[in-house]
DNA sequence: TTCCAGGCAATAC
DNA sequence: GTATTGCATGGA
């Protein structure tokens, strides 16, 4: 059953390319540079249970101190500049650990960046994606929401258990991926933002049943 | 006013 | 192993 796959063409005929990650300023889709990964990364971290328009916000207050070096000011003066994402304290310091995983010089791969403080299955997967181009498929609450709701996935499923049905299901792509997640969320801001969820939702006809 | 947003770590059961 | 709680701003 090669539902998932269904799902997507379904989605992208639905919504249309995303070509996600939305950095500042233009970004066409080629693949980022060395500044623009650290975007994606510390976006990935402000975003953490928190709407993208508040961290455009505290990205915006971190224009010209994207760097490693000038990210270094004292975790207290971050958290100021980073507070419209909220949980500032705390995301001060993943911005933090994560800087010093970067310049331990270890490789970056999921095992590594898990173990940072901070930065989960979520976090990682994004970074790699996005950042990294490496073909792990992002599942947030959007992604378990949909597929609860089409009875694709069992309530309460684990992490892992939905990554795989992806991994398994689909090509190890990392364009097809990072078009998938990005289409989950559009489709989920559409559909499932306000309960009761899915009102509306076109594709619950061929999903639900 | 209440609810919730592209989670995570710490703690409790 | 799974459930609950603290972390926090800003918009609907």
């Amino acid at each position: 059953m090669k539902k998932v796959f269904k799902l997507y063409e379904e989605l992208f005929a639905l919504h249309g390319k995303q070509g996600w990650w939305p950095i500042q300023g233009v970004y066409d889709g080629r693949l980022p540079n060395k500044k623009e990964q650290l975007e994606i990364c510390i976006g990935a971290i402000l975003t953490q249970n928190t709407s993208w328009v508040n961290v455009e916000k505290a990205l915006a207050q971190l224009s010209g101190k994207i760097h490693e070096k000038a990210l270094r000011m004292p975790q207290e003066k971050l958290a100021v500049l980073i507070k419209p994402a909220g949980y500032f304290n705390q995301k001060a310091k993943k911005i933090h650990c994560f800087l010093d995983f970067l310049a331990s010089k270890k490789e970056v791969d999921r095992e590594n960046l898990l173990a940072v403080w901070g930065i989960g299955p979520e976090t990682v997967d994004s970074m790699l994606l996005y950042a990294y181009q490496q073909p792990y498929f992002v599942v947030d609450a959007y992604t378990k929401r949909i597929l609860e709701h089409y009875k694709i996935i069992k309530a309460h499923a684990s992490y892992e258990e939905v990554q795989n049905l992806f991994h398994k299901e689909l090509p190890r792509d990392v364009e097809l991926f990072k078009e998938y997640h990005a289409l989950f969320v559009a489709h989920a801001k559409k559909y499932y933002s306000k309960k009761p969820y899915g009102i509306g939702d076109p594709l619950l006809g061929d999903f639900k049943k």
